[in-house]
Order: structure tokens, then C-alpha cells, then sequence
DNA sequence: CTGTTAGCGCCTTCAG
DNA sequence: CTGAAGGCGCTAACAG
């Protein structure tokens, strides 16, 4: 069948030259004849010759394999989709390629696949970590010299490059955007505190609320599990309180659809007689909520950004550990009844606000 | 910084033993002692031994790089991600890797991923081929022993395996729902009549319709190109009929957002005063019109099912080509009111149906 | 500018 | 059960 893979010997005899000459049209040395070349490479077309990375790969040291690694927690989500397809732009047209892994928050599968990808000599790696990752688990790697950069969330003791979405300036803009539709008392609903997402967003909602000049009230900021059952029992907290807030900015999306599921048992229709602002680190409120109102970060871009940093400390040769957070912006969607932030009295509307920083 | 990657030789030296010893504790040989084999293991770990496939892939002429390639023409459409989350399934499981690419329906791009994919020595090919593309496309690979499996959209000429779905159980479904639903004049919207698709499609709607006993007429089958804009002309040319459907089954979601669109604009809401049915073959439907019933297929599991075809041709050495068809299943949603299939007169409510073969 | 000579890290005989 | 050679396809020095 297959008639013994061609080599470069195969293509230099044909073509009557030696092996070096070929390896050097291989990769374009200026060191050859204009003519050989041509002739080279003709007789590989003809010849149908594959070149042989692995090959290549093993004699170059520890040079590169221009396979990158990629892996996500869940691939199922459009933000990681995107994610990785902004990852594979930057990386094809660089003449990359990349292994792209789901963890599906699973530790160990992501420890097999990292592993799987260093036998296979990938020359860098990007990660989302998947919720239990430990910060040194990259370290062999970067001890190995392959550098990686983790994305979206940041992993705070290890020593590694990161990309993670502006939280701060989100959920000032979000703040901004409820004061400027007249509320006055603004909970932070949801999240557990003892993480660094969750301090970046809270120092925004406390930076928001105070530059509007309503003051930080601690009683507004009422933690929960970051998700939809936490945002039920958020919301009914708030709404237990003296002094009922009438607007909220949660902590993510999931939060965002429990708060609303919350406001609906009692009557209250989300948008109409109570603000809600989501944060949207996991996309897909388009799809669930269609008109709730949140902080939308670029997971391609963020692909992209990623990318072109891995691919700088590749070419570089050593991994200066970089931090980088990418900016957000509020989208205001008001195509359906729930999607409004306005409060009863301040029927403004606002089609589409852009956040800068 | 890099201690000059550790090989099986250092290893070797460490435990006292040679190097074959070694490769064969690598290879879970039972040849040797359970002591050695302990004692090896132990040092590697020590020395953080990392096995080079690229070398051992290298030796085994040409044997299995445990890499399978798999692009797609658009990961950022959740079906696509879908598919490849299956891919992904089995192919970790197996112990595989995936290289994943994107080729935005672009055949250059699809040319230049498959290149490099062959270059890294990828065992088995799973495509989603891009439009234009060429049944010999995939020729040299398959000539060099690399079995390739076609998803989604099969390739004529192309004599490779392939995976489809039902169009035709898909389409007889739909019919079935909207003859019961008391439809007696329902159209076959949209598509263009030239490819095997649609061929599938409406041999599916006609025998549904014959079945339902309502006669197969020609002129309610109307083609159009298979988008939006097309499912907007083929409803203008259908409502002009002497005899008005009353329902309609579309080539494609795509379609079908037409038709509504067509329909509202001439006062007609779907659903109410007409019914429309779907095909998501670009399961996007719930995200934009979230209410429109249609026929679904289970994108992972076909990515699923092709994984597995592929690595059973892997490992039969031989790629003997097979093609096979996925199921699908009419999905009835009616959360919206766009979403009802039923006419005004028999208001009949369907929660769920599942259609088997 | 082109040819020769060594290996890269691993696996496979083939003897011990 | 273990040690000693040889070579996979390619590139990196050096010679010519």
C-alpha cells in the first residue's frame, strides 16, 4: 500500500543532490542555488514527500515543535469555544498548530492530558484551570522551560504568565450604568469572598457605588455560591433587608438567573420592578436570558491575546511571567421585557453603552 | 535552566539497569521482573522522566503518533463545539490527543491545517469539510494509510467514511408532527435542489406527506438558496399559491428564520397562522428564535460516534470506508408563542416528542 | 554553494 | 530476563 514514506534521501537522489542541500531548501536557507532549489522542490511535489516534524523535532534539541496546548474546561460553553478559536487564529497563521483538551473541570483529566501534551513536546501551553488546580502544577512545566499562560482564571501562586478579564472596571461600569438610571440603593449580590475574582468585582461595585456618591453600605453586599441556587437565596436576603436595595449587580451570570428566578417567585419582574445586572464571564446569557443586561468580556480576544503571548515567550526563548487583564464592556439589551435596568420612575432608555478601561 | 532533557539512557544508568530494559518497562512488557520494573518506575519519577513520542514514533516506522486531527469549519457555531467536545470523549479515553482546527469555511485554510497535521504524523482525520471542498481532497492521505472520516456534510466522490445525519427520518418526523397536527397542505421550503442534502430532505418529505395520505404536490415544493433571505422568498412564493399551505418544513433553521420573517412581515405570526418547523442542522436555533420547533441532531454524538470509527480503523490497520447516519429528533418547543406548530383550528399541545429511526 | 559525518531518543532484533 | 548494536528521518557541524 503505502510505498515506504519518502525522505529527503529519496527526494536528494532523485533529484541529484545530497541530503543537506534538501534539508537546507527545507527550510529556505538563502545557502542554496536558485536552480536546486526549484528542482528540490519540484521533485518533492512529484514525489508527494511529506516533511517529517517529528524527525526534524528530535534532532533539534529541545527546539520546537510548533505544537501549542490548549486546554479548557469546557469547550461546551461559547465563551471557551471562542476562546479557543481566537487560540487558533493566532496560532495558524504563526504555522502552529494546537492540541486543544476539555477538562470539564475534571483535576485528574486535566493532569492526563497536560501530561499527554508534554510527551508530545508541545512547545507552550494555555490553560483555563480547571477549579481544583493547584499552582504548582505547572511548575514542571516551566522548570522544563515550556512556557504557559493561563486565561480567564488567574491562579494565584504560580509563577506564570495570565490573562484575565478586567473585573474591577466591570463592575464599575455596571454600577455607573444602574446610578445613572436613578438608583440610589445597589447590592452586590453573590460569589464566595475568599477569592480574587471575587475582591476584583466587589472593589469595583465598592469603587462604582462610591464615586456615584451613594456611599458603601456592607449590608448591600450579601455573598452566596456563585450560582443560580446562590442567586435565590442572594436576592431573597436583599429583599428581606430595612432598607430593600432596588437594583442589583451579581457576581456572574448564574447568579444573575437566580436573582431573577428569586424576583419572579415574589411577583417581581426583573428589569421592571427591580434592576439586575449579570456579569458575564460565562457567555452565555444571550441564550438563557435573552435580554438580561451584563458585563461582557472578548473570550477570543482573550484567544488572541493569549496566543500572542505564548508565542512572544516562545520566540523569546525565556518566560518573563507577564499579567495582563483585558477589558470588558456593559451590553445593554432591552429586546424583551426583562432585558430593562430601569427602575419603575426612570424610563431612560439606552441602546448600547460602550465602557472604556 | 533546562537540565538537557532526561532520556531512558539516564534513567538506565540510575536503576542499575540497561536501557532496553527500560523501553520495555515503558511498553508494560510483562519480560521483566516485577522488582526492576518498580525500581524503574521509582526513578523515573525522580528524575521526572517525560517519554518522547516524537522519538518513539520515529522508530516505529510508520506507526501511531496517537494524535487524531479534527477540523471544522466553524467552532464558534455550537454545533461544532458540540462535535468536537465528543471527539474529544473518545479520543482522550483512548489515550489520543486531538489537534483541532478552524477553517472559517475557507478551503485554503482547510488545505494548510491538513498539511501540517500530516507533517506532525496525525493517525486518523476527522473533517467537517469546508464548502468548495474537493471529493480528492483527501486522497493523498488516504493513499498513505491515513484514515479520514467526513462529518456532517458528505463528499460525493470522495471514497472515504462518513458520518450524516437522518436527513430523511428527520424530515418524515416533521411531516408526521404537522399531519397531526391536522395540516392538510404543508410546503417544503427552501434549498437548493442540486446536492445530495436536499435530496435526502425531500425524499423524506414526500414520503411523509404520502404517508400522512395527503398526496405529494410538486408545487409545494419551492427551493431557494438555504438562507435567511432564501426562506423570506420561498414563503412569498408559497402564500402566493391558488392553494395556501397552511404549514411549512424548511431545508434549514436558516430557512426557517426566513419564513418567519416573511410571515410576520405580511402580518402572519408563525406558528399562530402558520406553522413552520425547522431543521437544525446549525443548532443555533435556540439561541435565535428560541421557541422554533425543529428536527435535531446530536452533534457530540456524531463526533462521538466518528471518533470511534476512526480509531477502529486505526487499529484495524485498514480503512475500510463506511458510511453511517445518526438519528435525529423532532423537538417541539412552545415557551413562546413562535414556537407552536399547531394551527388555529386544532390547537393540540405536544410537550416533547421523540422520534425514533 | 554542496557533500560527509554524526548523532537526537527511542525501539527492535539478537545474543548472552 | 538483560546487554549490545543498529537505524528511523532529519539537521548540524564541518569539510570540500
Amino acid at each position: 500500500m503505502t510505498k515506504a514514506r519518502v525522505t529527503v534521501i529519496d527526494i536528494a537522489k532523485a533529484a541529484g543532490v545530497s541530503k543537506s542541500t534538501v534539508s537546507l531548501v527545507l527550510q529556505g536557507s538563502s545557502l542554496v542555488n536558485e536552480a536546486t532549489r526549484a528542482k528540490v522542490n519540484t521533485v518533492m511535489r512529484d514525489l508527494g514527500y511529506v516533511y517529517n516534524r517529528g524527525a526534524a523535532n528530535l534532532r533539534q534539541a529541545g527546539a520546537k515543535s510548533r505544537i501549542i496546548g490548549v486546554v479548557v474546561n469546557d469547550l461546551t460553553n461559547s465563551f471557551f469555544a471562542e476562546l479557543a478559536v481566537g487560540v487558533d487564529m493566532v496560532v495558524q497563521s504563526a504555522g502552529f498548530v494546537q492540541f486543544l483538551s476539555n477538562t470539564g473541570e475534571s483535576i485528574d483529566r486535566q493532569r492526563e492530558v497536560v501530561a499527554s501534551m508534554r510527551e508530545h513536546g508541545i512547545s507552550g501551553l494555555i490553560v483555563s484551570p480547571a477549579r481544583a488546580t493547584d499552582a504548582a502544577d505547572f511548575k514542571p512545566l516551566v522548570a522544563a522551560g515550556i512556557p504557559v499562560v493561563v486565561v480567564v482564571r488567574n491562579l494565584p501562586g504560580a509563577k506564570v504568565s495570565s490573562i484575565v478579564s478586567d473585573n474591577r472596571a466591570g463592575m464599575v461600569s455596571a454600577v455607573k450604568h444602574l446610578a445613572g438610571l436613578g438608583h440610589k440603593r445597589i447590592a452586590f449580590l453573590g460569589g464566595f469572598p475568599d477569592t480574587a475574582v471575587f475582591d476584583d468585582r466587589l472593589a469595583g461595585y465598592r469603587n462604582g457605588v462610591e464615586a456615584a456618591g451613594l456611599g458603601y453600605h456592607e449590608e448591600l453586599v450579601i455573598s452566596s455560591a456563585p450560582s443560580r441556587a446562590g442567586g435565590v437565596e442572594a436576592i431573597g436576603k436583599a429583599i428581606a433587608l430595612g432598607l430593600r436595595p432596588t437594583a442589583a449587580v451579581c457576581f456572574n451570570d448564574a447568579v444573575a438567573f437566580g436573582v431573577c428566578d428569586g424576583l419572579r417567585s415574589r411577583r417581581l419582574e426583573p428589569g421592571v420592578d427591580f434592576a439586575v445586572v449579570g456579569f458575564d464571564d460565562v457567555i452565555e446569557a444571550q441564550a438563557a436570558v435573552p435580554a438580561l443586561t451584563t458585563v461582557s468580556v472578548d473570550p477570543q480576544g482573550i484567544g488572541r491575546r493569549g496566543a500572542q503571548m505564548l508565542l512572544k515567550q516562545i520566540n523569546a526563548g525565556k518566560a518573563e511571567a507577564e499579567t495582563m487583564t483585558t477589558a470588558v464592556r456593559l451590553v445593554v439589551r432591552e429586546s424583551c421585557g426583562a432585558g430593562k435596568t430601569a427602575p419603575a420612575k426612570a424610563g431612560k432608555s439606552v441602546k448600547s453603552k460602550q465602557d472604556a478601561e
